[in-house]
DNA sequence: AATGAATGAGCATTCATTCAT
DNA sequence: TATGAATGAATGCTCATTCAT
């Protein structure tokens, strides 16, 4: 946030940006990447339509740094987290937390996020792609690390912190799904607190278990 | 005019309908609703493009007999799990074999279904979403039943049935997810199988927590 | 009507013949050329759609069979009343009565036929343009017949007869595509009526004119 | 921002404007709303398909864009006839004067407005088809004024005036097909005369019936 | 004779992208 | 920089016509 040294050369270019990303934002989220058309991302931002591909080659540059953007985000809190001080479970639930204050806050990233992983490969060029790819590589990397350090102080049962971390991942996203689709029906906070509290019952049973059993 | 028990009318139309069903599950799974072409669909299946409009009316006609297929296929599973004898927890592995079966035996089924949730409903013509919200509705149901019985004989926390039964959802789709994105890298038997052991687990410690601990 | 000699090989095919007729007449007369279908047709004769190509080649020839049995009722209609005895008045008299009769009995035919005429020359194939321009050179013939005999009578004005029955047709057509349009709003056996009392009274006052002054 | 009296905001959209219309016309014209396409007429025009949906958003609404711009001129000529100080007669003469070179400067123009008469008006959607139906009874409302008034001066026999409009309409529309179909073999021209002349020898006629004979 | 499944040319319309101003 | 008019490839869908049975 705090920019100090590497000023941008025109601040005004800087705020255009900002003002389309968020009209692109607001539209891809509740369109969809082909429903969603220039001209109203655009409109939207209240601007003319050309002007958007002075900042974006393309629709779909433009999406993904929507999408980069997002996953940034996530990828640093869940680094953040693995490179805190503290126990593992202290670490998960820390980043339970910021994680759900983050689908709150950018819900409308979230939706997106989720639109543009269902679209998947054969939709988008390689080298996003790629770059996605990359980006799910290292967040599971950092999650595993926790998840291992969790499995060695014994809060979690000695199973393959791989797959650990991929069921943990799978249960965030699975009931964000369901958040996103009816905020209504499935409330988010309870669901992750309800998730966090499993995970130190485990935490609990598992070092009874091996310390005293 | 007279038939025999099970005899379809006309058994060379209803091996093209497959033929076609095949191909647009081909298509529709690797590329999404949007991204389909009837022309591609019916190039795949062998046939000229109008012919696809013989069998059904319309792209969203013939994407939903796909999305029908499969969410029947779906629910069947949940209410036969639901309605066999046994404990919850035995209804529940029961379900989570059969699931997993169904998935490998149809993964491009489920890619389907997977991006079918990610469109927005506004996509589709009003019945259909009825009849989407309809099945969806139906499945959580009884699931929900399930996890009630397992909270009532002690081998699920007791926490709400209904939230209980949203994070199994979540985990078994959130695994899904990961598993449809790179079954090379995350392996759904596995992962089932690891998180079945967790709620073995689960029952077990909260049994004994019950009775003595 | 009565069919003596010259028997049809197969009065099957022919009673089929007229059911497809009657049935393009509804359809072709209540949607016009373009919008009616060849499988509506069908449908509506109780047949399968490639039936109807056994007894005509193409939709073209289809539509233009009916227009060329209306056509020639018309022109049989117009030439019977200029081979008859007695008085141009009363040829037009006449004439005028057994067309508006046959306007109310076959309204679908009329309508069909006024549709034609403004599709116009460049939607048909040019031999049945050539068809419909020769059977209106006929029309005309026969009637300029009639009103030469009129003129020469004293009950029309001494104006160019080819004139005259340019103005007679034109004004019996004008008047049935305002009946054609909206029955409700005008009454074409009125219209006619109030026509042929004009015409008498331009006989009378004509031939008055002539013979006193 | 500033406009001077009269001044359209866009000299060159409306120059295209009018490129577009010219285009349509011609094509419209010459094979009616079903046969004419949106090619074709870019096409003419010298553009690009797609320019044209940046002026009208419909192929339909290009087309009653035409529809109307001829309905109201016809409209504008026959309600200034009613509203001329003089008799009726020297009204309808005028009017038929005026008519009959509206209809030599616009020939497409009729023949387009002829086409769409004969289309079914299912065709069309409704807001359209009231537009319609709303210059029609205009229409005639205007010229029953004007014949009404010839009535009460005795230049027209004592018939009723809104049959009598029919009439004269129903001539006039008639002769315009005729000559519609074949200019070479009916000039409009003189047979709109011919028809005057009637006019006023029923007028003469008349009074001099009704004064004393 | 009769059929209905198959075909593919044809059309209205959309929209990402370009470019002259 | 900013614009909005222009473009044309792409797509869902229709329907006259054909043809194997």
């Amino acid at each position: 946030m705090a920019k100090t040294l590497g000023m941008r050369k025109n601040p005004v270019k800087d705020e255009r940006e900002q003002a389309f990303k968020q009209a692109a934002l607001k539209v891809f989220s509740a369109k969809g990447y082909h429903r969603a058309t220039m001209s109203e991302i655009a409109l939207e931002a209240g601007f003319g339509k050309g002007t958007l591909y002075w900042y974006w080659k393309s629709k779909e540059e433009l999406y993904f740094a929507l999408i980069r953007q997002m996953h940034e985000e996530f990828l640093q809190l869940v680094e953040e987290a693995a490179s805190r001080p503290g126990s593992a479970l202290e670490k998960l639930g820390w980043m339970g937390g910021e994680i759900t204050e983050l689908y709150y806050r950018d819900r409308d990233f979230c939706k997106l996020s989720w639109k543009m992983r269902a679209e998947e490969l054969e939709t988008f060029s390689p080298q996003y792609v790629e770059e996605l790819q990359d980006y799910i590589k290292r967040t599971k990397r950092a999650l595993e690390g926790i998840v291992k350090q969790a499995v060695e102080e014994g809060s979690l049962p000695p199973a393959d912190p791989y797959y650990l971390s991929c069921m943990l991942l799978g249960l965030v996203e699975g009931m964000e799904i369901q958040w996103l689709e009816d905020p209504s029906s499935f409330d988010l906070r309870r669901g992750m607190e309800l998730a966090m509290s499993f995970l130190l019952f485990l935490g609990e049973t598992g070092k009874r278990a091996s310390t005293g059993g």
